[in-house]
DNA sequence: TTCATATAGTAACTATACTTACTAATTTCA
DNA sequence: TGAAATTAGTAAGTATAGTTACTATATGAA
């Protein structure tokens, strides 16, 4: 089987078709913030104060690329990160106002682009694409 | 929606399963081989003497990238780059002997690994994916 | 022919993405 | 309680994955 039918390269290309619409799209809303950054930024609301291995799990990161993805969102003000209280090795992370403003700014422009992704299929394809991913992915969950 | 639901996140998920299912079935097979370098090998192989560009091409990278990935391949001494006699500012690039009989034994490898990344999926429901991620591919190809 | 345009490859830079190894701190359990 | 095992984070290293800018070369049109 030639490499451009197999399933782990149709899966990479759309893994770059996704990421490429993810950063066109957000630039040109005048963003500059990356699909990691704002991943992070996602899990951070939903979980403040949530320490960076939490991070890493809850969007299926290793803690290393999170460590530098933090370390980035902290440079730009968006993050605040403090030494836990409760257990001295971890390290708290939460939005700042700024990175509460932006991801509220940020959202419906991410919302919207996700529909592009799988531009072209219709409606109920895209739900079958998007079942079959998750079960896909639940039966894999070992190796992540 | 929350990031864990996105169209986009689900396919990075899937991305990340299949190169680590990749990396640790190569792997324990023996190899020191990255997905992308096979790709390269792969691509290399069905268009001997083929230049950096057209392989980029071929398998949906940029050419730095493609560079990079030739450079290491070269170090390996499993491929050959040669400058070309028709257009001297291309490298034609084609498969050594090791990178012949090395692909030659990596194919089966990757064969029944890629079986592996849709596991849990009955075979129509494979089908069904693969047809749809090419869909979507075919309608995003301006994209990439 | 010659000049503008385009293309092949590299360089430099940024940001993942992961591994292994390490330090520091916490937990577990004998 | 106290040593062993585990965990949080960082550091260093490798390999993508892309952008922009550059050089060298080729090509097309006036």
């Amino acid at each position: 089987m030639r490499v451009q039918q197999m399933p782990g390269h149709l899966i990479r290309r759309l893994h770059q078709v996704s990421t490429q619409i993810f950063a066109s799209k957000v630039k040109e809303a005048g963003f500059d913030m990356t699909s990691v950054q704002f991943a992070a930024l996602d899990a951070i609301n939903a979980n403040p104060g949530v320490d960076q291995a939490k991070i890493a799990a809850l969007i299926a990161y290793d803690k290393a690329t999170i460590g530098g993805v933090i370390d980035r969102l902290e440079k730009k003000g968006l993050v605040v990160r403090t030494v836990s209280a409760r257990d001295r090795r971890a390290r708290e992370v939460s939005l700042s106002d700024e990175g509460k403003a932006l991801l509220e700014n940020l959202e419906p422009v991410v919302t919207e682009l996700q529909g592009r992704i799988l531009t072209g299929l219709s409606d109920e394809e895209r739900d079958t694409f998007l079942r079959l991913a998750r079960k896909a992915l639940r039966l894999n969950d070992g190796v992540i």
